[in-house]
DNA sequence: ACACCACTGGACCATTCGGTCTAGAGCTGT
DNA sequence: ACAGCTCTAGACCGAATGGTCCAGTGGTGT
C-alpha cells in the first residue's frame, strides 16, 4: 500500500531517508537511491538543485518530522510523564525490529556522516534540539521538576539504547530504558 | 613526536582509525587515506591483503584497545564505582575536545556504516561487549550490586552523551554524564 | 489550437573509487 | 658476492561515482 501514489519527490525523500539510515550518507549511490525510488536523474536534479545534499537535508528534516510526530503520540495522551516516556521507548523499540535492527539513526546517519559542511551540522543540532524541545515541553506540562534537564537524559538514553539495540540486535535494550530512567541509581 | 619510527603497518592502522572516526567507512577514499598514512598503495595491500575492508577491522580493534586501556586507567586507581565513572568521563570529554568536537565513536563509524557484511557487525557487537565486560568487571571489583546493568546503563551514557556533545558541540555534556548515573531520579 | 511550464528520461562527462600487478629497493644470512 | 626475502613505489585498470544537459512529454490555462 501506499505504493505509487506519492509523488517523484516524496518517494525520493522517503527512499532516501531509508537508505542514508541504513548505510550512511557516502554509503548510498546516486543509482542505488533513484532506482528505489523508481525515478530518474533529472527527476532529482530538480527538485533538488543541488542533488545529493539537498536531499540529504530533506530525508533528514522528513525523519525527524516523523520522530516528533511519535513524541507526540507517545507523551499526549499519557496520564503522567513516566507513561509517556514508556509508551515512546515501546514505539521506538518497534521502530528499530520493523527497519531490521541495523539501521541507525536516521539524523546522525544523514547528517553526521554527511559532508564537512557545517550547514550539515547546523541542521543536526536544530533537529535534535527540536526533539528534545518537544519532550521538555511534555515534561512540563506533566509537572515535572526539572524538564529540561530529563529531557536531554530521555535523549542520551534513547541515543545510546539504541546503539546498544543495534549491536546486541536486540530492541529489548529500548524497551528496559524507562526503567533505567525512573530507577533510584545505586551508588 | 612520535611522527615518523613508526612502522608503515602502523601508521596505516592510525590514519584509518582517525579518518573512519571523523567521516565513516565510505566517506574515507584510499586516496586520502594513504597520503594521511605517507604510504603508496603496494604497502596497504601487503599488509592487508583484503584492503581497505580488513584495514577498518584493524583499525577498529585498535580503537577499541585505545578505549579499554582508558577504562582501566580510570577504574584501577579507583576507590569506588563513582570515581571510576568520573574519571573516565572527564577522560572522555577531553578525548572528545582533543578529536576537534566531531568525530563519531570509531567503532560505530568504521563497522556500522561500513558493508553490510556480518562479519563487521559481529566484530562491533565483540568490542562493545569488551567494554562492556571490562567496566562490569570493574563494578563488582568495587562492590557494584548490579555491576553488569551498571555496566550497561554507562555505555548507554557514553554512547548518547557522546552524540548529545557533538550536536552541541560541547564536551560538558560528557562530564555531566556521572551526575544523570548516580542521581536518584525524578518521577 | 496553442503556448507555456513543470517534470521526466537518459545519454553523456570528468573524476574518483577500490583493487591488481610488477619492477625494484633494501635488508639479512651465508 | 649473491640469493632470498619483506616491503615499497606507483602505473594502470574497469567500474562506479556525483553531476550536467537537453530533448521530449503531458497537463493546464486561454
Amino acid at each position: 500500500m501506499t505504493e505509487r501514489p506519492l509523488p517523484t519527490k516524496d518517494r525520493l525523500i522517503r527512499a532516501a531517508a531509508d537508505l542514508f539510515r541504513r548505510r550512511g550518507y557516502h554509503g548510498v549511490g546516486l543509482s542505488e537511491l533513484l532506482s528505489a525510488a523508481d525515478a530518474p536523474k533529472g527527476s532529482l536534479y530538480h527538485h533538488f538543485p543541488n542533488g545529493k545534499s539537498d536531499l540529504a537535508l530533506a530525508a533528514a528534516t522528513w525523519a525527524s518530522d516523523e520522530m516528533l510526530r511519535l513524541i507526540a503520540a507517545s507523551f499526549e495522551p499519557a496520564e503522567d510523564f513516566q507513561s509517556g516516556t514508556r509508551t515512546l521507548c515501546h514505539k521506538a523499540a518497534k521502530l528499530f525490529d520493523k527497519s531490521g535492527q541495523w539501521d541507525g539513526c536516521p539524523i546522525s546517519a544523514t547528517l553526521f556522516e554527511g559532508p564537512d559542511n557545517t550547514g550539515f551540522r547546523e541542521r543536526a543540532y536544530h533537529l535534535y534540539e527540536g526533539w528534545i524541545t518537544e519532550v521538555a515541553h511534555h515534561g512540563a506540562r506533566l509537572g515535572q521538576a526539572h524538564p529540561r534537564d530529563t529531557a536531554d537524559t530521555l535523549f542520551i538514553l534513547l541515543q545510546g539504547g539504541w546503539q546498544l539495540a543495534r549491536a546486541r540486535q536486540s530492541s529489548d535494550e529500548l524497551r528496559k530504558l524507562p526503567d533505567r530512567l525512573f530507577a533510584t541509581k545505586t551508588d
